[in-house]
DNA sequence: ATAAACTTTCCAGTCACAGGAGACTCAAGC
DNA sequence: GCTTGAGTCTCCTGTGACTGGAAAGTTTAT
């Protein structure tokens, strides 16, 4: 199939398709005899791998790791739980410092009076004019 | 204060305090005689908000708004209390979407052996779908 | 036959920095 | 007083992962 399609298939915009083949990270199947590049099952199976995995905040050179682990079905599958867990620490450590965040936001919100006034008890704390 | 205790102080690299500064974001307190930057408690307070907001991928005009109800005395507390709102709204789909990601990564990881054998359900759960 | 849609390459721009050069300033040690 | 090293300044370029657009060729539908 041609790119617009495999693009279509994988819910990846053309342009980072094209970008992925750039980069080797997913080269098509081969050209056709226009010179369109074509794209197999296996490609855009790929293209799914590596469409997920970067939404699970794994960067492009991971994705790279983690294709080739894919790809190679002999390698020990530890080395993909490392990587995983690592993931996860750092996901952990995002979350809670998103929950402050998120408490500390509220904490302004809540202080405001919520009328015309342009009062607010916390923003003076922080306000130093 | 000047900049190296400001990006100590606030765990964020020299660079980017000197970039916010740049792009008018986090402005310091003034300028020294000698032309150093000098930072306040105030900026600092400011650094390590936007620090935390930026690691959950606000913007940067995001995180100009946030700031906006700390610095903007003349708003009308409605207002402030409008944007905060919205933005508590964004933060909580933000917690919700990342505590997806992260229950779903840690399924997977406990579900992979992690042992010399190939088979890997991380693997399995990016390829299908 | 022609128009619309699709594909190609190439180059520029984006965002939020990061790296480095070259010059200036400051505090400490000799 | 001088040197050394660390810290800071501005300016310029590079990065990651795309995204947009131009100009040209190809395919498909009417």
């Amino acid at each position: 199939m041609k790119i617009g399609e495999a693009a279509k298939a994988t819910n990846l915009p053309i342009k980072t398709v094209r970008y992925y083949a750039d980069i080797g990270l997913v080269a098509p199947d081969g050209r056709g005899a226009n010179g369109y590049r074509e794209y197999d099952e296996t490609a855009v199976e790929k293209l799914r791998f590596v469409g997920r995995a970067r939404s699970f905040g794994f960067s492009v050179p991971e994705c790279a790791e983690l294709l080739s682990l894919y790809e190679d079905k002999t390698r020990a599958s530890a080395d993909v739980k490392r990587i995983a867990e690592a993931k996860i620490v750092a996901l952990d450590a995002k979350l809670a410092e998103l929950h402050e965040l998120r408490d500390e936001l509220a904490r302004v919100a809540t202080a405001c009076a919520g009328d015309s006034r342009a009062k607010c008890a916390i923003l003076d704390r922080f306000s130093k004019v």
